[in-house]
DNA sequence: CACCATGTTCCTTG
DNA sequence: CCAAGGAACATGGT
């Protein structure tokens, strides 16, 4: 469920429904995604406390508290890894299998599930210090982007998941903006032209609003079951509409016709990690 | 059974 | 020290 966008969409949808809500207790049920935070320091710290803002840097949200007996602030760093989801639910409402924090509130608890449990909620603020800039701020130029690249060899498209490089683009969207802006996801870093770097920062911007732009017109359901929970998934399920058949041009469409050109869609690996493109639209 | 999955970190190699 | 590649993490879907 995590890109930028999707993390983003999140933030809108629970930042006024956390707002002045207390924590009364904290239930942890899979360690592992603590971090190195002890659970025992994890409790004490949001025990009482109250929330009085979540916001979003690249694909972490932070969670900020005011306890009043502490009263200092606190952060509550949370990351969604590959699978990870929070909601709120009644306050005795069943957990699902995978929960693995709940904070429970007076009426709600706040859910942090993750099948695979690669995500984290902890009180490290480390790892948000490297983060590259926000795509859709001031930072995130042409320029900037242009002198960042000039310094690798690497395929475009791998640096695109560099957090340092920007913060919160993804292997959905970035394949999504370079088929956008028609380069090729093998280009080499520092061979993008001027012209290109520009197009790209442009397609990359858009390519993320759209999809918040999207995201926000569905109502969010977490707690429904998943395979209607169409917002965190990129679709090719099945019966979907044309809005959201349109909404991924080339992600998970290897062999599907490019909707500019007709030529079939590409899948190839890099890092690992699958990118799909138009051989003829994306010309090395 | 095989392969794939929206992310990040750690380890090895050069 | 750096870049690059690969495995690991853990579970579920097809």
């Amino acid at each position: 469920m995590p890109e930028l966008p999707e993390v983003e969409i999140l933030v809108r949808h629970l930042a006024p429904l956390l707002k002045g809500k207390k924590v009364r207790a904290v239930e942890v049920r899979r360690k592992k995604v603590l971090g190195r935070t002890r659970e025992e320091e994890l409790s004490r710290t949001l025990r009482g406390a109250t929330f009085t803002d979540l916001t979003r840097r690249g694909k972490y949200l932070l969670f900020e508290l005011r306890s009043p007996v502490q009263k200092n602030a606190v952060t509550l760093v949370g990351h969604l890894g590959m699978t990870g989801r929070m909601y709120l639910l009644a306050k005795n409402e069943t957990l699902p299998k995978h929960a693995a924090v709940v904070l429970k509130l007076s009426e709600h608890q706040m859910v942090y599930e993750d099948a695979r449990y690669f995500g984290r909620l902890t009180l490290e603020r480390g790892g948000l210090d490297k983060l590259g800039p926000e795509p859709l701020g001031d930072e995130f130029t042409a320029q900037y982007f242009a002198a960042a690249l000039k310094r690798s060899g690497q395929a475009i498209k791998v640096k695109l998941l560099d957090q340092t490089l920007v913060a919160g683009v993804g292997n959905i969207y970035a394949s999504e903006a370079l088929f956008r802006a028609g380069i090729s996801p093998r280009r080499p870093a520092n061979k993008l032209s001027a012209t290109q770097t520009k197009v790209l920062v442009e397609k990359i911007r858009e390519v993320l609003k759209e999809a918040i732009r999207f995201g926000s017109t569905v109502p969010l359901d977490y707690a429904g079951d998943s395979k209607k929970d169409r917002l965190f998934y990129y679709g090719g399920i099945d019966d979907e509409s044309d809005f959201y058949q349109e909404r991924l041009l080339v992600y998970d469409r290897r062999g599907q016709k490019c909707v500019r050109c007709r030529t079939p869609i590409k899948r190839l690996v890099q890092a690992a990690r699958s990118t799909f493109y138009c051989p003829s639209c994306q010309r090395a």
